[in-house]
DNA sequence: ACCTCGACTTCTGCATACAGAATACTGTAT
DNA sequence: ATACAGTATTCTGTATGCAGAAGTCGAGGT
């Protein structure tokens, strides 16, 4: 059985708070889930979460609350949870609902951002490429989600970045392969984009970003048919183990 | 002290599988929120709340992750719950989100709808106008809830209904007041969308539903500059009484 | 062999209990 | 009168217990 402890600290707190454990439980989860060890559709029992990572049934609960709440899980009141499984149509609703985020967010980057923010942009970009051209995929990834969150900063609104931030491990879940699938295109895009926002050509850069995540989802689509299920073992959850010590 | 009933039933149910009192606990308090029965800014008591609506504080717990999760109100570890009071820029922003959604859902639509859901539109559309010229704010504004969200529908997206449900009852929350401020402009713009999706034009349908959002927008601003805060006593959350009977 | 009925098991939903942290209060000293 | 320290109280976070509903399995009948 692999050891699934949780997180000991996420980020600095502001203040040397304890991190709720169900917040680590919610971390540990969501991991879980997009390391696909808890498989789409499995049912996720309670009090076997619990023992799997030390805690009571509570903190479980209230993890499960939240991650049902952001679409990791469906739960079926008076059934139990399960670990969401989204069919090819509702990813591809996702990623048309990311593009019009992200074509807004360009858009208002175009208008918003400063020097500074153009400086920013322009050394992830410079890393995403280096990154290219050394065949380093992980960095690229990184690179690549780093650029779009700086873009939906660089537009000045706090309520987008929460969505596109949602949206975004949605999406990530199902679409890590396909960055492997499409680097270098891609990385030219962004160097226009960013040319456009420098600009302050909203509407170009509306229009990029928007031609850009589509382009990313004509590659989720094709790559999508070629293989269509990663399939990793799933943890086994039922295990019976008598619980332990608290994974903390 | 006002009495605080919780819902008895909410929506018809596929199977008579009671409705957990977590949903009818967030169904209440959301209702509470809105009728700023619970202040902005209010520190939510568990143990009150739980004693008010005559449940366990756990399904108080519950229903405040789940209210955090859509910005009802903010959890702080480790300090409590707090009705969430949104900043001026905050609405701004969600109002922004809203019309880069919603803009979508009308792209969408127009590419999507068939002639039966243009008749719903155009029946909808009817309605509204007749509630405009019968000066029934009510319907009004009933009508024109219905009547945008039904272009989401007609977009075929689910999960972009999802979303701009989501923001569309956090706007709300503020945005009520505003349409008895503009009614009649509003309701020639909805015939000129629903022409633009008739037609399959789906730029001019997103464009359209964008200058719609925009004007509502700026309704917000006016008419946010005019009278500041509604005020209403709020609900005394403090009160000693003691649990007499589950409230359900 | 298949279907049906019924007891058993499992799991969820809710309530209660307890410990530690945070806040408010009170009394004292300056 | 004000600042400070120590105590008391309140509230959250977590654990545990219990009842009822849902699901499962097996025996008996057709």
């Amino acid at each position: 059985m692999p050891s699934t402890e949780l997180p000991q600290q996420m980020s600095a707190r502001r203040i040397d708070r304890p991190v709720p454990l169900r917040e680590r439980v919610y971390q540990a989860m969501q991991e879980l889930i997009i390391s696909r060890q808890l498989a789409p559709g499995q049912h996720l029992v309670e009090s076997e979460l619990a023992e799997m990572l030390g805690v009571s049934r509570q903190p479980i609960r209230e993890a499960l609350q939240l991650l049902n709440s952001e679409g990791w899980v469906d739960l079926r009141p008076g059934y139990g949870a399960f670990v969401h499984a989204p069919t090819d149509a509702e990813v591809d609703q996702l990623l048309v609902v990311r593009a019009a985020l992200e074509a807004e967010s360009a858009r208002l980057a175009a208008l918003n951002a400063d020097t500074e923010g153009v400086k920013r942009l322009r050394k992830l970009c410079a890393e995403g490429e280096a990154a290219v051209a050394a065949d380093d995929i992980d960095s690229m990834v990184a690179a690549n989600a780093e650029l779009h969150r700086c873009v939906t900063e660089l537009s000045g609104n706090q309520v987008l970045l929460d969505f596109v931030s949602q949206v975004d491990r949605r999406v990530r879940w199902y679409y890590t392969p396909i960055a492997r699938h499409r680097g270098i295109t891609s990385w030219q895009e962004h160097a226009r984009l960013i040319d456009a926002i420098e600009q302050g050509d909203a509407e170009s850069a509306a229009r990029i970003m928007r031609e850009h995540t589509e382009h990313t989802r004509q590659s989720y689509l094709e790559q999508r048919s070629e293989n269509p299920e990663p399939d990793v073992a799933p943890v086994q959850v039922r295990s019976r183990r008598r619980r332990t010590a608290p994974n903390l």
